[in-house]
DNA sequence: CTAAATATGACACAATTACTCACATTTGAT
DNA sequence: ATCAAATGTGAGTAATTGTGTCATATTTAG
């Protein structure tokens, strides 16, 4: 019952993304060392981000990687089930056949209803949003930390 | 992101001794066949719902098991935590160490209101309730499928 | 004592996850 | 042309978890 590391590196990625300047791209390798990251993991990450088409990428010497859409057009369901697959909290909510009660299943019901609500709010989050936010966030925790002193 | 066949199966087996008439038993054979669980397996699980006390059992010739308090006194919620443990949709809701940015953190939030309405819902359902309409929605399916033939 | 029932520790097997490695490919600069 | 910098990717591995079995122990009514 929860996110995997790879949609959880995603997700910190592309926030790490939407903070670089439009147009400038950064690099893999400087994504795993901000956001911690393992190097070659994140490679295979960032190019499934790339099929996805939230990440535009450039090979060769001044390559990288950067946004390939604004990054308040991406909302955390994007980036999660782009990466997950569809999320789902029970098997029977994507496959019919799982069980032979599910027509008339009350639990599915429940289930279907918990679902509806998470996409709910995962869809209404963008990566520009969580950017930001983390940021704001950050700048009064650390002059929390710092009066604190 | 899925519940496991454990907490399937003792959802099931919570339900469907919910419908057993008060002071009677039932087996874990008979439940085993009724909902389709490897009965070895749900040995197992009655077993950790009885220590959840849940589910009441008595050993030897006549023995059995049954609910050990009133079905609309147990919610979803807690059959699936008492068989998972602690629903959590990231890490990081419960290892406030798991990510040095939890502290500030945008994501973390998005996460940790997801998980509530989630417990909530699953919270708001008993096992009682869950017999009960799927009771009901199980006499109407059958209508309408005797009717269409 | 026996048959019926649950209880449980050890194990087997399968699936998934997280991750590495080696190598391929592309590109700009000299 | 060559090299260095960068992403792309298929194969594979190690660890963990999940699902389930088996054998055996324990309890109890009759």
């Amino acid at each position: 019952m929860k996110l995997s590391m790879t949609g959880e590196y995603a997700v910190r990625a592309m926030i790490y993304l939407s903070t670089i300047k439009p147009g400038e791209v950064t690099h893999i390798s400087d994504i795993s060392k901000e956001q911690d990251i393992p190097e070659t993991l994140l490679r295979k990450i960032m190019g499934q981000l790339v099929k996805l088409g939230f990440v535009r990428s450039s090979r060769g010497k001044g390559g990288g990687v950067m946004l390939a859409k604004p990054g308040d057009a991406i909302s955390l369901l994007d980036v999660i089930q782009g990466i997950e697959g569809h999320i789902t909290l029970n098997q029977c909510l994507v496959d019919e056949k799982y069980c032979d009660q599910t027509p008339y299943c009350a639990v599915r019901k429940v289930w279907q209803h918990a679902q509806d609500q998470m996409t709910h709010i995962l869809k209404g989050k963008s990566i520009h949003e969580l950017a930001i936010e983390t940021n704001k966030d950050f700048l009064e925790f650390s002059h929390n930390e710092l009066t604190l002193n």
